[in-house]
DNA sequence: CTTTATGCAAAGCGTTTGCATACTT
DNA sequence: AAGTATGCAAACGCTTTGCATAAAG
Protein backbone atom coordinates (compact mmCIF):
# COMPACT_ATOMS: atom_id res chain seq x y z
CA UNK A 1 0.00 0.00 0.00
CA UNK A 2 1.79 3.11 -1.05
CA UNK A 3 1.18 6.58 -0.55
CA UNK A 4 -0.11 6.96 -4.19
CA UNK A 5 -2.45 4.07 -3.80
CA UNK A 6 -3.53 5.51 -0.24
CA UNK A 7 -4.22 9.17 -2.05
CA UNK A 8 -6.12 7.34 -4.59
CA UNK A 9 -8.02 5.39 -2.61
CA UNK A 10 -9.10 8.22 -0.05
CA UNK A 11 -10.33 10.26 -3.36
CA UNK A 12 -12.51 7.90 -4.56
CA UNK A 13 -13.99 6.93 -0.78
CA UNK A 14 -14.77 10.84 0.13
CA UNK A 15 -17.25 11.44 -1.92
CA UNK A 16 -20.78 10.33 -4.22
CA UNK A 17 -18.71 10.91 -6.92
CA UNK A 18 -17.52 8.87 -10.06
CA UNK A 19 -14.32 10.33 -11.72
CA UNK A 20 -12.63 8.98 -14.68
CA UNK A 21 -9.39 8.31 -14.71
CA UNK A 22 -8.29 11.22 -15.56
CA UNK A 23 -10.21 13.30 -12.87
CA UNK A 24 -8.89 11.37 -10.38
CA UNK A 25 -5.20 11.81 -11.66
CA UNK A 26 -5.82 15.37 -11.63
CA UNK A 27 -7.08 15.25 -8.27
CA UNK A 28 -4.43 13.14 -7.16
CA UNK A 29 -1.84 15.80 -8.61
CA UNK A 30 -2.79 18.22 -6.14
CA UNK A 31 -1.69 16.10 -3.03
CA UNK A 32 1.61 14.05 -5.41
CA UNK A 33 2.59 16.47 -7.33
CA UNK A 34 4.78 13.97 -9.30
CA UNK A 35 2.47 11.30 -9.73
CA UNK A 36 1.66 9.93 -13.27
CA UNK A 37 -0.89 8.95 -15.26
CA UNK A 38 0.20 5.41 -15.23
CA UNK A 39 0.05 5.12 -11.73
CA UNK A 40 -3.48 6.36 -11.16
CA UNK A 41 -4.45 3.42 -13.84
CA UNK A 42 -2.63 1.04 -12.70
CA UNK A 43 -3.50 1.48 -8.83
CA UNK A 44 -7.89 2.22 -10.10
CA UNK A 45 -7.42 -1.60 -11.92
CA UNK A 46 -5.34 -2.85 -9.02
CA UNK A 47 -8.18 -1.64 -6.28
CA UNK A 48 -11.00 -2.79 -8.46
CA UNK A 49 -9.06 -6.52 -8.43
CA UNK A 50 -9.06 -6.23 -4.47
CA UNK A 51 -12.69 -5.16 -4.43
CA UNK A 52 -11.68 -2.15 -2.96
CA UNK A 53 -13.61 0.05 -5.46
CA UNK A 54 -15.62 -0.57 -8.38
CA UNK A 55 -15.04 0.02 -11.81
CA UNK A 56 -18.57 1.44 -13.18
CA UNK A 57 -20.47 0.00 -15.68
CA UNK A 58 -22.21 2.73 -17.00
CA UNK A 59 -22.71 3.19 -21.12
CA UNK A 60 -20.32 5.83 -22.31
CA UNK A 61 -17.14 6.46 -23.13
CA UNK A 62 -14.66 7.24 -20.49
CA UNK A 63 -14.34 4.58 -17.40
CA UNK A 64 -15.82 5.49 -14.32
CA UNK A 65 -14.74 4.73 -11.03
CA UNK A 66 -16.95 4.55 -8.08
CA UNK A 67 -15.23 4.05 -3.65
CA UNK A 68 -19.08 2.91 -2.71
CA UNK A 69 -19.65 -0.63 -2.75
CA UNK A 70 -22.80 -1.45 -1.75
CA UNK A 71 -24.98 -2.38 -4.54
CA UNK A 72 -26.37 0.09 -6.18
CA UNK A 73 -27.29 2.48 -9.42
CA UNK A 74 -26.73 5.24 -11.58
CA UNK A 75 -27.77 8.19 -12.86
CA UNK A 76 -26.07 9.42 -15.72
CA UNK A 77 -26.59 13.00 -17.63
CA UNK A 78 -27.04 12.58 -21.40
CA UNK A 79 -25.70 16.12 -21.77
CA UNK A 80 -22.73 16.17 -19.55
CA UNK A 81 -21.92 12.65 -18.90
CA UNK A 82 -22.08 13.53 -14.96
CA UNK A 83 -22.67 10.05 -12.76
CA UNK A 84 -24.75 9.95 -9.77
CA UNK A 85 -25.62 7.66 -7.18
CA UNK A 86 -29.43 6.34 -7.32
CA UNK A 87 -30.32 3.63 -4.13
CA UNK A 88 -33.48 2.76 -5.55
CA UNK A 89 -33.29 -0.67 -6.47
CA UNK A 90 -36.34 -2.30 -8.92
CA UNK A 91 -36.08 -5.96 -8.26
CA UNK A 92 -34.98 -7.70 -11.09
CA UNK A 93 -35.90 -11.46 -12.18
CA UNK A 94 -32.39 -12.70 -13.07
CA UNK A 95 -34.80 -15.99 -13.35
CA UNK A 96 -37.24 -14.93 -16.42
CA UNK A 97 -34.33 -13.13 -17.71
CA UNK A 98 -32.39 -16.83 -17.98
CA UNK A 99 -35.64 -18.54 -19.14
CA UNK A 100 -34.63 -17.06 -22.19
CA UNK A 101 -31.28 -16.96 -22.46
CA UNK A 102 -30.91 -20.61 -22.94
CA UNK A 103 -27.28 -22.42 -21.91
CA UNK A 104 -26.15 -18.41 -20.13
CA UNK A 105 -25.01 -18.35 -16.70
CA UNK A 106 -26.17 -14.80 -15.56
CA UNK A 107 -24.25 -13.57 -12.46
CA UNK A 108 -25.72 -10.12 -12.20
CA UNK A 109 -27.19 -7.04 -13.25
CA UNK A 110 -26.58 -3.40 -13.80
CA UNK A 111 -29.26 -0.77 -14.21
CA UNK A 112 -28.81 2.78 -15.36
CA UNK A 113 -31.03 5.67 -15.57
CA UNK A 114 -30.87 8.19 -18.12
CA UNK A 115 -31.64 12.14 -18.12
CA UNK A 116 -30.40 15.47 -17.47
CA UNK A 117 -29.02 16.75 -14.23
CA UNK A 118 -30.10 19.76 -12.12
CA UNK A 119 -26.99 21.87 -13.90
CA UNK A 120 -27.79 20.95 -17.53
CA UNK A 121 -31.20 22.05 -16.98
CA UNK A 122 -30.49 25.04 -15.56
CA UNK A 123 -28.33 25.66 -18.65
CA UNK A 124 -30.69 24.97 -21.49
CA UNK A 125 -34.31 24.59 -19.69
CA UNK A 126 -36.12 24.45 -22.91
CA UNK A 127 -34.25 21.70 -24.84
CA UNK A 128 -35.53 17.83 -24.71
CA UNK A 129 -33.04 14.99 -23.46
CA UNK A 130 -33.25 12.81 -25.95
CA UNK A 131 -35.89 10.03 -25.27
CA UNK A 132 -34.49 6.10 -24.43
CA UNK A 133 -35.98 3.51 -22.85
CA UNK A 134 -34.39 0.32 -23.52
CA UNK A 135 -34.48 -2.36 -20.56
CA UNK A 136 -37.26 -2.54 -18.78
CA UNK A 137 -41.15 -0.92 -18.42
CA UNK A 138 -41.30 2.25 -17.17
CA UNK A 139 -44.18 2.79 -14.72
CA UNK B 1 -29.73 6.20 -49.28
CA UNK B 2 -25.56 5.10 -50.82
CA UNK B 3 -24.83 1.87 -51.37
CA UNK B 4 -22.44 2.01 -48.44
CA UNK B 5 -24.86 2.99 -46.28
CA UNK B 6 -27.96 -0.13 -47.19
CA UNK B 7 -25.01 -2.23 -47.13
CA UNK B 8 -24.46 -1.33 -43.17
CA UNK B 9 -28.14 -1.29 -42.70
CA UNK B 10 -28.92 -4.31 -44.14
CA UNK B 11 -25.87 -5.89 -41.88
CA UNK B 12 -27.34 -4.30 -38.83
CA UNK B 13 -30.69 -5.51 -39.45
CA UNK B 14 -30.35 -8.91 -40.86
CA UNK B 15 -29.47 -11.29 -37.11
CA UNK B 16 -29.62 -10.41 -33.48
CA UNK B 17 -26.38 -9.57 -33.56
CA UNK B 18 -24.78 -6.23 -32.08
CA UNK B 19 -21.51 -5.55 -34.15
CA UNK B 20 -19.20 -3.10 -33.20
CA UNK B 21 -17.64 -0.70 -35.78
CA UNK B 22 -14.85 -2.67 -36.57
CA UNK B 23 -17.20 -5.71 -37.06
CA UNK B 24 -19.26 -3.89 -39.29
CA UNK B 25 -16.40 -2.83 -41.68
CA UNK B 26 -14.84 -6.41 -41.92
CA UNK B 27 -18.62 -7.55 -43.05
CA UNK B 28 -19.25 -4.30 -45.09
CA UNK B 29 -15.64 -5.07 -47.19
CA UNK B 30 -16.79 -8.29 -48.35
CA UNK B 31 -19.61 -6.86 -50.24
CA UNK B 32 -17.58 -3.32 -51.29
CA UNK B 33 -14.04 -4.27 -50.84
CA UNK B 34 -13.49 -0.42 -51.29
CA UNK B 35 -15.42 0.53 -48.21
CA UNK B 36 -13.38 2.68 -45.66
CA UNK B 37 -13.42 2.74 -41.62
CA UNK B 38 -14.44 6.22 -41.81
CA UNK B 39 -17.31 5.57 -43.96
CA UNK B 40 -18.55 3.35 -41.85
CA UNK B 41 -18.56 5.17 -38.43
CA UNK B 42 -20.25 7.55 -40.16
CA UNK B 43 -22.95 6.05 -41.38
CA UNK B 44 -23.57 4.25 -38.49
CA UNK B 45 -23.82 7.53 -36.69
CA UNK B 46 -26.02 8.72 -39.38
CA UNK B 47 -28.36 6.03 -38.99
CA UNK B 48 -28.55 5.97 -35.71
CA UNK B 49 -29.38 10.12 -35.81
CA UNK B 50 -32.34 9.15 -37.85
CA UNK B 51 -33.56 5.98 -35.82
CA UNK B 52 -32.87 3.32 -38.34
CA UNK B 53 -30.63 1.77 -35.96
CA UNK B 54 -29.54 2.10 -32.42
CA UNK B 55 -26.20 2.80 -30.96
CA UNK B 56 -26.77 0.36 -27.99
CA UNK B 57 -25.85 1.52 -24.29
CA UNK B 58 -23.61 -1.74 -22.89
CA UNK B 59 -20.93 -1.00 -20.86
CA UNK B 60 -17.35 -2.32 -22.02
CA UNK B 61 -14.86 -0.80 -24.65
CA UNK B 62 -16.33 -0.71 -27.86
CA UNK B 63 -19.67 0.56 -29.26
CA UNK B 64 -22.08 -2.02 -30.39
CA UNK B 65 -25.07 -1.25 -32.82
CA UNK B 66 -28.34 -2.76 -32.85
CA UNK B 67 -31.09 -3.29 -35.68
CA UNK B 68 -33.62 -3.87 -33.47
CA UNK B 69 -35.54 -1.05 -33.05
CA UNK B 70 -37.85 -2.01 -30.15
CA UNK B 71 -36.82 -1.08 -26.34
CA UNK B 72 -34.94 -4.34 -25.15
CA UNK B 73 -32.17 -5.24 -22.96
CA UNK B 74 -28.83 -7.26 -23.33
CA UNK B 75 -27.31 -9.85 -21.76
CA UNK B 76 -23.31 -9.36 -22.07
CA UNK B 77 -20.67 -12.17 -21.65
CA UNK B 78 -18.06 -10.88 -19.08
CA UNK B 79 -15.36 -13.51 -20.70
CA UNK B 80 -15.70 -12.56 -24.65
CA UNK B 81 -18.34 -9.41 -24.39
CA UNK B 82 -20.89 -11.27 -26.41
CA UNK B 83 -23.92 -9.36 -26.43
CA UNK B 84 -27.30 -11.15 -26.88
CA UNK B 85 -30.80 -10.03 -26.87
CA UNK B 86 -33.54 -10.25 -23.83
CA UNK B 87 -37.10 -9.76 -24.61
CA UNK B 88 -37.81 -9.70 -20.99
CA UNK B 89 -38.64 -6.26 -19.68
CA UNK B 90 -38.57 -5.76 -15.88
CA UNK B 91 -40.71 -3.22 -14.07
CA UNK B 92 -38.44 -0.09 -13.33
CA UNK B 93 -40.28 2.38 -11.51
CA UNK B 94 -39.11 5.90 -12.61
CA UNK B 95 -41.28 7.68 -10.52
CA UNK B 96 -39.04 5.86 -7.17
CA UNK B 97 -35.47 6.93 -8.74
CA UNK B 98 -36.98 10.24 -9.76
CA UNK B 99 -37.92 10.75 -6.15
CA UNK B 100 -34.88 10.21 -4.92
CA UNK B 101 -33.09 12.30 -7.87
CA UNK B 102 -33.98 15.42 -7.15
CA UNK B 103 -34.10 17.93 -9.64
CA UNK B 104 -33.13 15.38 -12.58
CA UNK B 105 -35.45 14.90 -15.61
CA UNK B 106 -35.37 11.21 -16.21
CA UNK B 107 -36.07 9.79 -19.74
CA UNK B 108 -35.25 6.27 -19.59
CA UNK B 109 -33.43 3.71 -18.79
CA UNK B 110 -31.11 0.83 -19.36
CA UNK B 111 -30.91 -2.72 -18.04
CA UNK B 112 -27.62 -4.95 -18.85
CA UNK B 113 -27.80 -8.70 -17.34
CA UNK B 114 -24.49 -9.92 -17.15
CA UNK B 115 -22.84 -13.15 -17.28
CA UNK B 116 -21.54 -16.45 -19.72
CA UNK B 117 -22.35 -16.79 -22.79
CA UNK B 118 -22.94 -20.74 -23.70
CA UNK B 119 -19.38 -20.99 -25.71
CA UNK B 120 -17.39 -19.20 -22.40
CA UNK B 121 -19.09 -21.84 -20.66
CA UNK B 122 -17.88 -25.07 -22.82
CA UNK B 123 -14.35 -23.34 -23.50
CA UNK B 124 -13.92 -22.94 -19.46
CA UNK B 125 -16.96 -24.70 -17.45
CA UNK B 126 -15.08 -24.79 -14.25
CA UNK B 127 -13.82 -21.06 -13.53
CA UNK B 128 -16.40 -18.67 -12.18
CA UNK B 129 -17.95 -15.70 -13.36
CA UNK B 130 -17.17 -12.65 -11.43
CA UNK B 131 -20.06 -12.01 -9.43
CA UNK B 132 -21.79 -8.27 -9.79
CA UNK B 133 -24.91 -7.27 -8.61
CA UNK B 134 -25.48 -3.46 -9.18
CA UNK B 135 -28.69 -2.03 -10.24
CA UNK B 136 -31.61 -4.02 -8.40
CA UNK B 137 -32.55 -6.55 -6.63
CA UNK B 138 -32.76 -10.07 -7.82
CA UNK B 139 -35.26 -12.06 -7.80
C1' DC C 1 17.88 -7.78 -0.17
C1' DT C 2 14.05 -9.09 -2.86
C1' DT C 3 9.91 -7.70 -4.56
C1' DT C 4 6.80 -4.51 -6.08
C1' DA C 5 5.50 0.15 -7.59
C1' DT C 6 6.80 4.48 -9.72
C1' DG C 7 7.60 8.16 -13.33
C1' DC C 8 8.23 8.86 -17.88
C1' DA C 9 7.45 8.28 -22.59
C1' DA C 10 5.90 5.66 -26.21
C1' DA C 11 2.65 2.52 -28.11
C1' DG C 12 -2.21 0.72 -28.59
C1' DC C 13 -6.86 0.79 -29.72
C1' DG C 14 -11.23 2.44 -31.14
C1' DT C 15 -13.08 6.43 -33.14
C1' DT C 16 -13.23 10.94 -35.47
C1' DT C 17 -11.88 14.35 -38.88
C1' DG C 18 -9.74 17.11 -42.96
C1' DC C 19 -9.44 17.00 -47.57
C1' DA C 20 -9.61 16.11 -52.46
C1' DT C 21 -12.36 13.10 -55.38
C1' DA C 22 -16.51 10.71 -56.77
C1' DC C 23 -21.10 9.85 -56.48
C1' DT C 24 -26.45 11.24 -55.80
C1' DT C 25 -30.30 13.86 -57.04
C1' DA D 1 -24.84 21.81 -61.35
C1' DA D 2 -25.28 21.76 -56.31
C1' DG D 3 -24.92 19.15 -52.58
C1' DT D 4 -23.56 15.24 -50.14
C1' DA D 5 -20.80 11.05 -49.29
C1' DT D 6 -16.56 8.56 -50.10
C1' DG D 7 -11.67 6.80 -49.50
C1' DC D 8 -7.56 7.72 -47.52
C1' DA D 9 -4.57 9.00 -43.98
C1' DA D 10 -3.61 11.53 -40.23
C1' DA D 11 -5.20 13.11 -35.68
C1' DC D 12 -7.55 12.30 -31.38
C1' DG D 13 -8.75 10.78 -26.62
C1' DC D 14 -8.40 7.41 -23.33
C1' DT D 15 -5.87 3.60 -21.60
C1' DT D 16 -2.04 0.40 -21.35
C1' DT D 17 2.82 -0.95 -21.37
C1' DG D 18 8.17 -1.20 -21.40
C1' DC D 19 11.81 0.16 -18.92
C1' DA D 20 15.12 2.09 -15.71
C1' DT D 21 14.81 4.04 -11.06
C1' DA D 22 12.96 4.27 -6.46
C1' DA D 23 10.37 2.72 -2.72
C1' DA D 24 8.11 -0.95 0.26
C1' DG D 25 8.24 -5.15 3.00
Amino acid sequence: MTRQRRVILEILSRERWHPTGDEVYRLARRRLPRISLGTVYRNLDLLSEQGLIQKIEVSGRQRRFDGRLEPHCHARCTACDHVEDVMYRPAVSLERAAAELKGWEISGHSLELMGRCPGCIAAAPDSEPEPRDRGGTAT
